[in-house]
DNA sequence: GCTACGAAACGTCACCGATG
DNA sequence: CATCGGTGACGTTTCGTAGC
């Protein structure tokens, strides 16, 4: 932007603001790459759709039928059962609940996306020591023995070995970016609520990180269809060039 | 080895539309 | 209307590479 008038910092930063809401304006919004791309490959060949759900187990619901057969099982002293899966879901179960209802999901930080639906109760950290720590619900923490998470996964997978926890209390304060959830009913003094505020923001960012790969993802894999479909075009248009020039020879034969 | 640079990936904020 | 997910924009970090 071109500013000729000589500007306060008050109306400079004014001006600031009125830049970003021109130019949140100029930007008009487009339908999500989705939208697009399933338009797009609902008219023409060779663009894929994107799928609402990309990997084989994002397609598998969530549901614990279909997950994993827990590999180890814990019980907390607050009564809770924590399963840890292979692949590296950690499941935390309610002695209260029924079934699947109380059933949540925690997914280690290496084990790629969790599954949709599932709730992610709370953060996977490493600590001070170089372990992966899991924080529970009733104060406690699901901690890799350092042996087995030394050992290279491929050398796990071959050798049957499969990571094992302990479940301890916390030795240290909670790592940077986790809050422990607290149930809102519970909530008094500020103090508590300043918690909840900064839980529900890393909660958020936390989501909105996630949203941002996905979306990042999604927008790649959109170019991509793109660029293919510009060469599946090109072909065509080659193609229908020729068949043109054919034609003109057919219908105007060469007279000497 | 060091530095500069560009590309890719990332985290966050702000906004919008959909939904309950 | 509150909430949530998707996405553009922007600044930062990470990584590979060329030039010295």
């Amino acid at each position: 932007m071109v500013a000729t008038i000589a500007e306060t910092d008050e109306s400079a930063e004014s001006e600031d603001v009125i830049d970003s809401h021109k130019r949140r304006e100029i930007l008009s919004r487009r339908p999500s790459y989705r939208k697009i791309l399933n338009e797009l490959s609902s008219d023409g060949p060779g663009v894929p759709k994107i799928e609402e759900e990309k990997s084989e187990e994002e397609r598998t619901p969530p549901h614990i039928a279909t997950m994993a057969v827990p590999t180890s099982i814990y019980q907390t002293s607050t009564g809770q059962y924590i399963a840890i899966a292979q692949g590296g879901t950690i499941q935390i179960s309610n002695p209260g609940s029924d079934g699947v209802q109380g059933l949540q999901a925690l997914t280690m930080t290496n084990s790629g996306a969790p599954p949709p639906g599932a709730t992610i109760v709370q953060y996977a950290a490493q600590s001070a020591d170089g372990t992966q720590q899991f924080f529970v619900p009733g104060s406690q923490v699901v901690v890799q023995d350092e042996e087995t998470e030394l050992a290279p996964s491929h050398m796990a997978a071959a050798t049957g070995d499969m990571p094992t926890y302990q479940i301890r209390a916390p030795t240290t304060a909670l790592p940077q970016g986790v809050v422990m959830a607290a149930s809102p009913g519970s909530l008094h003094s500020p103090q508590q609520l300043a918690e909840e505020a900064t839980r529900k923001r890393e909660l958020r960012l936390m989501k909105n990180r996630e949203a941002a790969k996905e979306c990042r993802r999604r927008k790649k894999e959109y170019v991509k269809c793109l660029e293919s479909r510009v060469a599946v075009l090109e072909v065509q248009n080659k193609k229908l060039i020729e068949e043109l020039e054919t034609l003109k020879d057919i219908c105007s034969p060469k007279t000497d």
